[in-house]
This record gives C-alpha cells, structure tokens and sequence, in this order.
RNA sequence: GCCCAGGUAGCUCAGUUGGUAGAGCAGCGGACUGAAAAUCCGCGUGUCGGUGGUUCGAUUCCGCCCCUGGGCA
C-alpha cells in the first residue's frame, strides 16, 4: 500500500484545542479528520474523552470515534489497522486527511510503523496479565531473566506492563520482542510530506482549561456516562475503566469519596496526563514538527 | 474579655527528651515499539506565625503579641 500523501498530523495535550484546529483545517480543505486518540475511539465514553459534539462531527467527516465496544481489547496494533482498513475502504489516497489526537504513540505508527508482531492469544494475554496480578513485577522480572536476559536488561523489574508484554510475546511467537522490534516497520503516511503540527500551550493555561472543561463534562451528564459504563461490568483493568474521570466518578457513584474530592482528583489526573503528553512530545517527535505555543 | 486546641513545604499533617526538619498529596523533570488517558524512573531549604528571654546553640523551653478554630461569658 502506498504511503498516505496529503496528510495533516494534529498532536497535542489533552484540552490543548487539537479537535478545534483540526475542524478548521478541515472545512477549509474538505479533509477527512481520523481519530488518533486511544480513548475517543470507545463507544459509551464521549464526554469524559472530549470527543467531538454532534454539531463538530456534521460539520466535517470524522472517522475512527467511538467504534469500539469498551469490552472490546483494542491497542495501537489495531488501531493502525483499523486506519489502514480506511484508507483502502475510502480510497483516501485521493483525499486530504487530518489525523487529530493525543497519543504520541499512534503518531509513531503513522510515519514510523509498527515492527510486525503475531497477535498474541487472548487467553495468554490474560493468563500473563493475572499472573502479574498474583506475583508483582519483580517476579516476574526474574522468569524474563531466565527466558529472555536481553529484554529483561532493558526492561526495569518495576515496569510490570513491559515485562509481561515481552513474556507474551516470546511465549505466543517463540521469540523474544527483541527479535520483532529489530524487524523493519512499515510506515502509513509519509512523514516528509506531511504537515505536522504539535500544539505546545503554556502549562499554566492548560491547567486553566482543563479545569474548566472538567466542570463543563459533569454539567454535561459524566456521571450518567460513567453509570452506563458501570452497567456493562467490565473489568476495572480494562482500558476504557481506566479513562481519566471513571474511577473517580466510580467512587462517587459507590459513595466512597465525595464529588467535590472526585473533582478535584480528576483534574489533577488530566494534568498528569497533559504533562506526560507534553514529555512526550517534546522529546519523541522529530524537529520536523512545527511547534505551536498556542 | 477569659479558657482550651492549633499556627511546620502549595495542601493535609508528623516530628525534633534543645544540635535549624519529613511523609502523603499536589508540583517539576525524564523514559517510552500492540492496554500508551497505560506503565515506569528521578527530584523535598521550608523566615518551623512574630518578637523578646534562657542557653554555647531555640523551630523545640519560658514571656508577650498576632492569626485560626472551639468553649465559657
């Protein structure tokens, strides 16, 4: 598949004004705005992830929000096959496209590709998962020592995730991820070509915001959002639970800690979060990027 | 006005039998190849409310003052 041309990257924090620009942008040209959020692609969540309004969302096509069930497994690797899926599904090669959203590593796949690696069985997946549960990192760590003593070096013994993420993937494939990551990726757009945008908003402002648009998710129904979620039962490891403002507006709903506390809590998570994103930014995107401040 | 309890990091508080202090949260910096709104690493000087006194030395003991709660009038 040839390499996406007529493509515009939007990145940024979280509250930073990437849906805004990237609705602009796109009346101007008549493009195609494709989600590159993890957490706007989840049904059910659309306030607590600022997915675009139903006002944004006539104004210009959207692609890739809220397609997926909240039960549903999802990951990078599907995401960028999901994207894929489009491009040949829409013909999007003869038509300008706006990638928007605020996870740096959905925008690696795009200009730099993923190594390609097996899908792993769900039931490893999880057996790996529960075991990490059961045993803590660090043991965990000491079996990848054994199995796999090059990944295990590079790998911290704290960093759970990563350790089961080389465990599964050296038990489902019967070599270590070191293996996989060295294979050449295959990029989806090119990265040249593209106008890349990452918006860089003084901290300070962004807290400003963030603040703001929080208040506005719960006058806007979050908690009945949040309920419906509850409804379906999923576990709470599951990605979706984990979106910034469930688990807190979960224990409001359990009474355990009170809105105002709620609140508060999940500000400050958006503010992490919003820092963490600027890190990213910052320091894994070329110095193609052209840098907004605004 | 009197009595009691407080006043220590941005917040909540611990502590120093006198040798200028440390937790949680917040904040800041960083890592990042299929859960990435994830996962993980690192960073703690602050007139210890003010002012006098005792002392080699006071945030700690004593006096006075200020502020905040609560009680009594």
């Amino acid at each position: 598949m040839p390499l996406l041309k007529d493509v515009t990257l939007i990145a940024g924090p979280t509250a930073s004004g990437k849906s805004a620009l990237a609705l602009k942008l796109a009346r101007e040209e008549g493009a195609l705005i494709i989600n590159a959020d993890s957490m706007q692609v989840y049904a059910v969540l659309h306030i607590l992830t600022a997915r675009p309004s139903p006002e944004e969302l006539a104004a210009a096509s959207h692609r890739l929000y809220g397609h997926v069930h909240p039960g549903r497994p999802y990951s990078t690797g599907k995401w960028i096959r999901d994207v894929e899926g489009l491009i040949k599904k829409e013909n999007l090669q003869k038509r300008p496209v706006i990638f928007a959203g605020g996870t740096g590593l959905y925008f690696r796949a795009l200009t730099e590709g993923l190594s390609a690696m097996p899908d792993i069985p769900d039931e490893v997946r999880m057996r790996w998962r529960a075991q990490l549960v059961r045993e803590g990192a660090s043991a965990l760590h000491e079996l990848l020592k054994e199995k796999d003593p090059v990944s295990a070096q590079r790998i911290l013994p704290s960093d759970g995730q990563r350790i089961v993420r080389a465990l599964e993937v050296l038990e489902a494939s019967g070599q270590p991820i070191g293996h996989w990551q060295s294979q050449p990726a295959r990029p989806v757009v090119d990265s040249l070509a593209a106008r890349k945008i990452v918006l860089e908003p003084d901290r300070a402002e962004l807290a400003r915001r963030i603040d703001l648009r929080f208040d506005r998710m719960l006058a806007e129904g979050a908690l009945d959002e949040v309920k419906a979620l509850l409804a379906l039962q999923l576990p709470p490891s599951m990605p979706a639970m984990k979106a910034i403002g469930v688990p807190e507006l979960s224990a409001v709903l359990a009474g355990k800690i009170s809105l105002d506390e709620a609140r508060n809590r999940a500000k400050a998570a958006t503010r992490q979060y919003a820092k963490r994103q600027a890190t990213w930014f910052r320091h894994q995107l070329s110095a193609r990027w052209q840098r907004l401040s605004a």
